[in-house]
DNA sequence: GGATTGCCCG
DNA sequence: CGGGCAATCC
C-alpha cells in the first residue's frame, strides 16, 4: 500500500487549525508531521484532525515554542522522543507506523542571528544538537525509517535564492552544511526530495519580511524528507506545494510531500 | 432637515474598520461618535471612512487607550477639546455642525474595580471627571447641544440586569448615579434615549466574559444620547442595535441612536 | 474575554 | 512580519 507523508512547520497549531484542515482535505496525506506547534499537547486541536480520519497522533509540546506532532490516518505508536543537545525542548517526536515504518519528526534549532557559537549561544546548540543527531544514528542506525522536518539548514547551492550571499547567513553557513552532511551520513539517509527532483532551485520557506515573496522568491529548503536507503527506493512524486504560502495567514513554510510505495 | 446620530464604543478603530464601515452601510446615520478608538488620530482610518460619505472627522487620541471620534457626512467644524480631572486623556472632543448644533462625545473614565476613592484612585478620577463636567455646564450652560457617548455609569433600575446585584458594582452605584445626576442636570441635559424609551430594560453593554450575552442579557445602559431642552422634543426614533453586538468579533457596546428633526 | 503595549523568537 | 508571552486596562 503506498502512503504518501507530508512535513510541515506550522508556526502554531492552534492558530492555523484551519489551514491544517484545509490541507488535510484537499492533499489528504496518510501522515502529517508538523513542527512549531507552539503548543502544549493537551491544547492541539486533536478533534478537528480526528474528524478529518487522523485518528492517530503522537506529539511533544511545549508552551509557547517549538513542539512538533506526528497526525496519521493509520495505526501509529509512540517510538520514542529525543532530547538531543539537553536543550529539554520539544522538537523531536517518533512514530512507528502499521507497517513498521519508523518516522523521525525534528524541529532542528533555528541558530540564532551570527554564526559564530563563541558569541552567539544559539548557534553552539544547533551545531551540537546535529551533532548528537550524528551520534545517535551512528550508535544506532536507523532502518526502514523516514526523517522529515524542519531541519533549518538550506544544504545545497540550488536550495537557496543566493548562494554566495547567504554564505554567511545562519542556514547555509559551510559548518552547518557540513554539521547536516554528517548527521545524513551517519544514518544513511537519502535525501529524497532531492532525489526526486535533483536539479533547479528549491525552496520550502519564505520570510514573513518580504511583502512580495512570490514574485521575490528569496526562498531557502529549510524542511526536508529523507528516508533510510533501504526505503528510499520506494520514494517517489515529492513534492513542494508553494501555493500553501500564499494562503491566508500562512506559515511562513510550505508543506513538502512525498509518496512511498511500501 | 432630520439627521440621524449614532454612539458607539468600538473598542479599537483599527481593528474593527470594517465593522464601522459595515455599520454605516446599513445604517447610514449622519452623524457617528466612537468612543476607545485606542488609535493616534493619524492612524485612523479615515480613507475607508470618507469613501463611505463621511468626508468630515474631528478626533484626539493616544497610542493605547481611549481616544474619540465624530465622523460626519455633513459639515462639521471642531469646537473643542476638555481635558476634565486633568488627566491628559483623549476621552472629549466636540463638533459643531453647519446646523449650529454642537456635539458633545465623551468617554468618561472607567473607575476601576472598587468603588472607593480612598483605595482605589480610578474610582476618584472618575468622579472628578464627572464633576468637572458638571462645573463647566454649570459655567457655560450648553444650547442646541447634543452630549453622547460611554459615560460608564447605568443610572437607572432598568439601566442594568439586576439594580440589588450592581448596587455596589462600579458603574451602578449610587454615588456615581448622583454624580451623573448632577451632570445632566448643571447642563440641562435631557436623555433623550429615555425620553423615547421610557420604559423596561434597555442595555447597551454586554460583558465579553459572559460567552452567552444574548441569552444571559445581563447587560447595562452605559452609552447614552442626552440633548438641550431647546432641542430635546424634535428627537425620535430612538433605538440600541443590539444585534451589532452579535457580529463577528464585535465591540463589548452595542450603538446608540437617534434622529432629530432640526 | 479581549483589547492594548513591550519583549522574545524566528 | 508575525507568531508566542506577560502585564495593564476595561
Amino acid at each position: 500500500m503506498p502512503f504518501t507523508l507530508a512535513t510541515w512547520n506550522i508556526n502554531s497549531v492552534r492558530l492555523r487549525e484551519a489551514l491544517v484542515a484545509r490541507f488535510l482535505s484537499e492533499e489528504a496525506p496518510d501522515v502529517l508531521c508538523l513542527q512549531e506547534c507552539k503548543s502544549p499537547v493537551d491544547k492541539i486541536p486533536r478533534d478537528a484532525f480526528e474528524a478529518l480520519g487522523y485518528t492517530h497522533m503522537v506529539a511533544r509540546g511545549q508552551k509557547g515554542y517549538n513542539g512538533v506532532a506526528i497526525l496519521s490516518k493509520r495505526p501509529m505508536e509512540e517510538a520514542g522522543a529525543a532530547n538531543y543537545a539537553n536543550l529539554g525542548h520539544a522538537r523531536h517526536i517518533a512514530g512507528r507506523l502499521d507497517n513498521g515504518v519508523v518516522i523521525q519528526n525534528f524541529y532542528v534549532p533555528a541558530g540564532g542571528d551570527k554564526p559564530d557559537r563563541t558569541i552567539n549561544e544559539k548557534f553552539g546548540q544547533k551545531l551540537d544538537y546535529l551533532t548528537d543527531m550524528r551520534d545517535a544514528f551512528h550508535a544506532d542506525r536507523p532502518e526502514r525509517s523516514i526523517l522529515v522536518g524542519d531541519l533549518n539548514i538550506a544544504p545545497r547551492e540550488d536550495d537557496v535564492w543566493d548562494h554566495k550571499k547567504l554564505l554567511k547567513v545562519v542556514s547555509h553557513t559551510p559548518i552547518e552544511v557540513e554539521h547536516l552532511a554528517q548527521t545524513q551520513d551517519a544514518g544513511g539517509w537519502v535525501d529524497v526530495t532531492r532525489a526526486d527532483i535533483p536539479d533547479g532551485k528549491l525552496y520550502s520557506w519564505w520570510s514573513y519580511r518580504s511583502p512580495d515573496w512570490d514574485a521575490a522568491d528569496k526562498g531557502r529548503r529549510l524542511d526536508h524528507v529523507w528516508a533510510t536507503s533501504d526505503i528510499a527506493g520506494a520514494a517517489h512524486s515529492s513534492r513542494v506545494l508553494r501555493h500553501v504560502r500564499g494562503w491566508e495567514q500562512p506559515s511562513d513554510h510550505a508543506p513538502v510531500l512525498a509518496t512511498f510505495d511500501l
